[in-house]
DNA sequence: TGTACATCAGTGAACGCGCGTTCACTGATGTAC
DNA sequence: TGTACATCAGTGAACGCGCGTTCACTGATGTAC
């Protein structure tokens, strides 16, 4: 095997075993040799790839931030919040990125605890989101309070999904389109037709 | 001064820096040595009060269980959630709560992710809140998503005011009130009569 | 009330564990000629 | 193609830092007589 293959490999390898860690134990419970011991390799490997945890996690990151970007940019999507289906998209969307790449949420915001660093990431991440939310509102009447306040308490709300690990993934992703809906507009869905 | 008196102040003081320390740089990044320098008190005091970080936060839990019981018994609170000022008390008496124990919640919070123990304590808290809102939808004549998912999905909501910090505290339980109000109800508040 | 001893809160230096990180070494891959 | 040397990924024992926890000691309060 070629050496960069070799080194690139072994770079995924504890990329992958750093993953799995961090989805069952979590963040902060995670020594870099768990990480190591479930990749396969020996503790010093980690260094020749990432000068410490850290670092770990500003790779997973970036993996993430590639993922958004694509996601961000190919949607030629409905704008109009007083239409569900334009609800749904985003919070479909939402959920199926932070499912998809839940081990690097979780990492980060366990990070931004005890780093001051991360806490930064994790609020741009945070406004980000909201920002490509902001838009859709201006189509609402009937809003429940101002631009910003509402920008929150929905920024919240598209967490809802992962709250309701009982539910198959369309109907929780419906019930917190339908949740959000209600309260933006004051109303229930329109009468189909 | 007398022994006892002695011990309960130290023990005190052990506390309150404890909790001014949790508040600012978190439970997880508070060192047993911070909060005896923060006390003024040498680092061995600490062990004559409690037998680590862990057994102070479960006295922190104490005085918070404590404080909940007595709201939770004085209410002589409205119960229908289709009158948005029985939705506002109870988003009212969280909020205090919390904001109380601001500390206390966020210490419990980050110890969840660290010790299997402190999670189970943290989802009874989270279950006995939920079941105190549960009574009250039974009057709600469409909701958002089944009786379960929908206290799920409001639970969550109660923490938003949380979220708005730069809103004087009544404004922000306000819009948070009729945030929830129009997702449990699909429609906005009824016309004053 | 006074004296002698016991108890106990508080002290802080020192100990030791856990874990992150280093580094001398190995063996395989790459390069020069 | 072959030989000699250079480079580099990976190894794992060992080192050392940070911090939780201990413990012998001090001095003040409590108790016995």
């Amino acid at each position: 095997m070629k050496r960069a293959e070799q080194a690139s490999e072994t770079r995924t390898a504890l990329i992958e075993a750093a993953k799995r860690l961090f989805a069952t134990r979590g963040y902060l419970n995670t020594k870099v040799t768990d990480i190591t011991a479930e990749a396969g390799r020996a503790a010093g490997s980690f260094y020749n790839h990432f000068a410490g945890k850290e670092e770990l996690l500003k790779a997973l990151l970036d993996e993430l931030a590639a993922v958004s970007d694509r996601f961000a940019d190919t949607a030629e999507h409905k704008s109009d919040f007083t239409d569900p289906d334009a609800i749904r998209y985003h919070v479909a969307v939402y959920w199926r990125v932070h499912r998809e790449h839940a081990p690097t949420m979780l990492a980060l915001r366990q990070a931004a605890l005890v780093s001051e660093d991360f806490a930064r990431t994790y609020e741009r991440f945070r406004r980000a989101q909201l920002e490509d939310l902001a838009g859709h509102l201006a189509y609402v009447r009937n809003l429940p309070a101002s631009v910003e306040t509402t920008l929150t308490l929905m920024g919240a709300m598209m967490e809802a999904p992962a709250l309701l690990p009982e539910l198959p993934e369309e109907e929780a992703v419906e019930v917190t389109t339908r949740f959000i809906y209600r309260a933006l507009n004051g109303t229930d869905y329109p009468q189909q037709g």
